[in-house]
DNA sequence: ATTGACGTTTACGCTAACGTAAAGTAGTGA
DNA sequence: TCACTACTTTACGTTAGCGTAAACGTCAAT
């Protein structure tokens, strides 16, 4: 559960196989490459507890499970979470896989977030509309010189 | 168009009628009431240079104009602008106003913050999906543990 | 043995968006 | 005149989210 074999690692390649897809594992550097983040932010976001790979000697190694954990990470940061709310609802998460306790807590605070999202989109969704429709009004002017400059 | 007649303002009221509506001007305390944010941040937001409103010796006298465009910059707040992006936006706003240099430009940043915004939207959609079916887990799991008790 | 690529820790630096005194001005009300 | 209140400026402090050295470990290849 807690070590890490080495036998399950490949040994053609010589340490790293670039276009090895269906990984079970993975380096700071794949996620910091195909997530396009810095290894930097994700040993920050280690410090903050919002994920927490094995490690082989100092090295990380960070599992699917990890992967999918930090793919949400990033999906809740661009969405406008800061990293402590980040790390309360993957806590939350956690919480809620053996514990029945305080589920009610979780809930209300999921029912919160909820609601806070969907005030923002729809703020976004108005911002949206009021862009485009500059846009267009820019765009007609324009047309607008044109013919008269014909 | 730059001098502020003080015939404008009512003499009757001593200098200010909290209950009154249909105001032509705002000071910066009406502002930071109305809208729930600070003092210091609407003078912040001068700085940044987003509004500037008129003075009367030292006072700032908000007009109408600027309580719209400051409604405008919280919803950009909100939806994730940083100040500096928003001063970028409204500066193109102003721009469009009477020069026709650079149309081509505004449009095109536009189009760019537009785009952004839709996938904001869908990450959101993504995340309001996400937390509304781990809710309703959180709670079928509940209601399956009253049935057992009983 | 050394170079190079990749990893590590520790730690100071930086920007954004204000918070928070501190100290002064300006008008009103007693 | 004094006090009160709302407003002002200047300026240093704070938090988040990393950036950026510095200094070192490790393995594979030259």
């Amino acid at each position: 559960m807690e070590s890490f074999t080495r036998d399950e690692k490949r040994t053609d390649a010589t340490i790293e196989t670039p276009d090895a897809f269906n990984r079970d594992s993975f380096t700071i550097s794949d996620l910091s490459l195909e997530f396009e983040v810095t290894a930097r932010a994700l040993r920050f976001y280690e410090d903050q507890g919002l994920i927490s790979p094995e490690r082989m000697g100092l090295a990380r190694i960070y599992s699917t499970r990890d992967r999918a954990r930090l793919a949400w990470i990033l999906r809740a940061k661009r969405v406008g979470f800061s990293l402590a709310e980040i790390r309360e609802m993957i806590d939350l998460y956690d919480l809620n896989d053996g514990r029945n306790i305080q589920r009610r807590v979780t809930i209300e605070k999921c029912r919160d977030r909820i609601n806070l999202l969907k005030s923002q989109r729809d703020d976004i969704e108005s911002a949206i509309k009021e862009l485009t429709e500059f846009v267009s009004t820019v765009e007609k002017v324009e047309a607008a010189e044109k013919s008269a400059a014909a």
